[in-house]
DNA sequence: TTTTAAACGAGACGGTACGTCCTGTCTTGCT
DNA sequence: AGCAAGACAGGACGTACCGTCTCGTTTAAAA
């Protein structure tokens, strides 16, 4: 789904009301804060088109024209944040890197807005399996990424051996952060990545 | 929410239309039938109060008397199929017992029609905290004692050390698992199960 | 269109929410009365099925219930009040009764309230044939069988010939009258009918 | 509203797309005639703007720069076909030119299609008084004069007397067919205007 | 037995949001 | 300057469910 995302291609200058040259780009920004906003304040069910398009003082049919549903909606709105997180840092050290990122994570997912966002995402994700396919295509792959990053500059430093599964290793890091925040609800302090961690090291000596 | 489970020790003989005393049993297999079937036919967002209804011929009333919601007539129908699935065999071996039991989990969350229902309950706690609570209270925790239930058992044979986080140990092997499952929707084999329990075991050596 | 005007064949007793007894006649009241002032307030085109719900303090859902459009409301409405006006009275003297009746008629039409709805479904008919047929079936025949019952009086009488063409006697009585009213726009005062009357009964000498 | 029909004298050359020389000849007959076979094929509520602006494959803001509603473009499309009917022939014979024309006119209100846009038209202007009012000045009053154009010349040949309340014979003539076209519904066949005629002479015996 | 009160089926009610359609306005680039 | 194209804010449409509320019936314990 790339209509939310390239807007910008499209429109050539302004973002003046209807022109024969794409969507309005005041119209987009209006939206994704509004949709934003509404989930932070009154959660998912919170979050309906007319909501939407009262918030962002826009019409309906501007929304549906863009945007498949609010999911999608949300979706776009939570590319736009999620890079600017979770990039994990180049510290020459797998340890380190590993300990910094999935701290991130754990604190991205459960202490931030667009964490709260990408919970819903989630959540909805177990209702709709097409809708799940484009979360995952267009926000999790991005993020499986950089979960992966830390693992393969160790390889490639020689610091891990070649052969590593790279896709087991990842879930093992990751899943039971994810499984806290998605399934028990407890809370994801350091201590506990750290152990992650240190259990994923620790069996390699 | 405890009006759901015990229907039968309220109700004390038959279950025909109205008495005075307690619900009608068939009124509450027919409902908890109708919702099984809508969420496997139709998804989720295809449940919805008037269709359980129409589907189980019965009055929106009789549900709302029992019900708060259709989550907790889901719950109501997930419990009963929990228990049956899912209890780990005493084999008196930690390695054979953990891979039975993650592989079984993985099956059941990943193939089975309770499977279903539990990715869908998941889904929706994302949305809604009061319900999240409810469903790790009633679900959730049970689920928890069957999977630490063969590290105990290694525990108590001395085949774990007695200071183990069994907390962080459950996380660890099925995190991972559920990751897959409700988030990146990768398949969940044996290979990958056993690979967890391999890994878990080795760094013990 | 019977739905509208035989609920208080349908429901026994009270008018109170939803009940098993059909429906409300509150709401049935409210309706009516907001879609007679919307009509005269606004016109034709400010008669909305939501404005209509929003004034009369009910649902869309109970108006589409009821009624299948908002033409059908006005008729409804209309049907109500026709009888109230334009009995011609019995004065047992033909040119009396028809210049009371035409002109009773061209004030109906064009002065009060009821008139205004007449227009206005006249005006809707021309657009929909199926309407058109509801209304003639419900509204006109009626109103019909008033504006011959002078004539039909004075052929008892003798006063006219038993063998009068009733139909076209009508016709040619009241059809100048609905003419100004429906096409021209010009008044329609007792002169006129008055000559109406005259030149019908002239040739008769 | 004149706009309309004088774009013949405005244009001097093409009607291509864009020009600097007044309007599309072009365009505005692809809108005339879209909006009749709008009208003929799906009715008065099936004629958008939008509709007929894809159509007659012109923008909507060309219809908007030159007719304020889709009833004046009616009423434009109407006043061209008018003229070409009921222009009632001078046969030097008082009752023949009222058989003639009032069955031409009768049959050109039921069975044509000009006919059928009329009637639309004269169901609008039930709801809309200033709309009325154009079409009577555009419309009916040139009609007004065909229709009393028998009896103008029966007086100038002195068939019929100089001081007849002209107004008052043609609403007699013309006012039952329209009555039987706009409000019963009725069939009117030339038995019916002969008896029309046939009354409207007799008394003057 | 007869009474009687709780639970039942049915379904109308006031609402909210849905997704669609059309309105009339606007801006742009082409002719 | 007029045009085709089409995005825009707005608003009504008719539908689907929500959760609440009578109704009149069914039922079995209590009287």
């Amino acid at each position: 789904m790339g209509e939310g995302s390239d807007g910008g291609v499209v429109v050539p200058r302004t973002g003046h009301h209807g022109n024969r040259h794409g969507r309005s780009q005041r119209a987009r920004q209006a939206v994704l804060e509004a949709v934003d906003d509404l989930l932070v304040e009154r959660g998912f069910a919170g979050v309906t088109i007319e909501g939407i398009a009262a918030r962002a003082g826009v019409a309906k049919q501007t929304i549906y024209r863009w945007w498949p549903s609010k999911v999608d909606i949300l979706m776009d709105a939570f590319v736009d944040d999620m890079a600017q997180h979770l990039t994990p840092p180049d510290q020459g050290d797998l340890e380190s890197e590993l300990r910094t990122h999935l701290s991130r994570l754990a604190d991205f997912l459960t202490r931030t807005d667009p964490g709260a966002v990408f919970r819903a995402l989630a959540g909805q994700a177990q209702h709709d399996p097409d809708m799940a396919a484009r979360f995952r295509a267009e926000c999790l792959s991005q993020q499986r990424v950089l979960d992966s990053l830390p693992l393969r500059r160790a390889v490639e430093r020689g610091d891990l051996p070649a052969d590593l599964d790279l896709d087991l290793a990842v879930d093992q890091l990751v899943g039971p952060i994810y499984y806290r925040v998605l399934v028990t609800g407890q809370p994801v302090p350091p201590a506990f990545t750290d152990a992650l961690v240190d259990r994923f090291l620790t069996r390699r000596d």
